[in-house]
DNA sequence: TGTACATCAGTGAACGCGCGTTCACTGATGTAC
DNA sequence: TGTACATCAGTGAACGCGCGTTCACTGATGTAC
């Protein structure tokens, strides 16, 4: 063969990742093939090596974002002993509110997602179900359905809160609607 | 003058109100203007009769659908002697998820709020602070700054929960999270 | 009252542009002998 | 080892299309006299 035997793969990955930005910042609308394609370094004319349509591309960018999150969470429950806290002050911080290409993929294509085909809708579903299932370990004391119904109203909160400020950004509202999230979803983790 | 005086004015209320089902169904990006012009009853061209930009009628938009969200708000807390309770019902029912263009503006419109430009945000944040306070008043034990504090994480959930309901509709999670979201928020309006 | 004119909301074709997608071609590298 | 060939990731121009926006024109109606 011509390259490195993984060579096309890394360079799919590469596109996914980058598109992975651009769609959480542009939304999947907003953001062309080819700008990513030139952010992967690459023409637009390669692109349908890799991926059948922009749509496709579409679910792998949900499917990996997903992924990626889920791994954040695990590293993030670990850091604080179990504990969510840090998750949910992380979340809720200016740092995430200001930088969504590398945040929180539910709170920046749950829109769009509700807006595509099947595939993609899919893949969503399958990753949030992930991550309800892992942060429902939060709740050791709570059944299964009580500790998803919590995790399911924490992300809920945060990811709800999380947009809301960024809509905001510019008005005093949004660090208010950043203090009142974290207030309710700390006490949401501490509830017995 | 060639029309009834208010002619003008009625035609463009028609658009904005046609472009605030239409923009809430598909978002600004999935909705055209000879669309929207066609769901009026107008062809494309004269549009700019009545608005600078899609941009202009973006802004119109945002402002009309906060208010009638406004009034909704009102008129559903008469309804029910004041309590929020039928409001979180009828707003984490499987009739607001499925009907988004007549639904809540907050969700179907604030991711896309978050990515234009300033005019845009800023009638959203004044449509959204005007809810908040409308909402605090929910809460008549507490003082100005904490029954905002609550109205905006109940907001933050039902609007988060809705969007995730909405994003995976065709599976089981989305009436997992649609229990979930309410059970979180009917304790939120009950908490002392 | 009748007629000529002014107004202006709306028409519909055209504009440049960027989009997703296609495709004939390139050229660096691995393989065969 | 050297050389001819096959492979295929990537190039870059072209495609049809729909977008937001512009503009010369239309024609129904109110106004002036």
């Amino acid at each position: 063969m011509r390259y490195a035997k993984d060579h096309k793969e890394k360079t799919r990955q590469r596109i996914i990742e980058i598109a992975s930005q651009n769609f959480r910042e542009r939304g999947f609308e907003g953001e062309g093939i080819a700008s990513v394609m030139q952010g992967a370094g690459l023409t637009n004319g390669a692109f349908f090596n890799h991926f059948s349509s922009k749509e496709d591309l579409a679910r792998e960018v949900v499917a990996y974002a997903m992924a990626e999150r889920l791994a954040f969470l695990e590293e993030r429950l670990a850091a604080g002993g179990g504990s969510a806290v840090a998750y949910v002050e992380s979340y809720l911080s200016l740092r995430h509110r200001d930088n969504p290409q590398q945040g929180c993929p539910i709170a920046t294509l749950v829109a769009d997602v509700a807006r595509r085909t099947d595939p993609v809708r899919e893949a969503f579903a399958a990753g949030m179900d992930a991550l309800v299932d892992r942060l429902a370990q939060q709740w050791p004391t709570l059944d299964k359905a009580a500790g998803r119904a919590r995790a399911i109203a924490l992300y809920s909160l945060i990811n709800g809160a999380l947009q809301l400020a960024r809509a905001t950004k510019d008005a005093t509202l949004s660090e208010e609607i950043l203090a009142a999230g974290k207030q309710s979803a700390l006490a949401l983790i501490a509830a017995t």
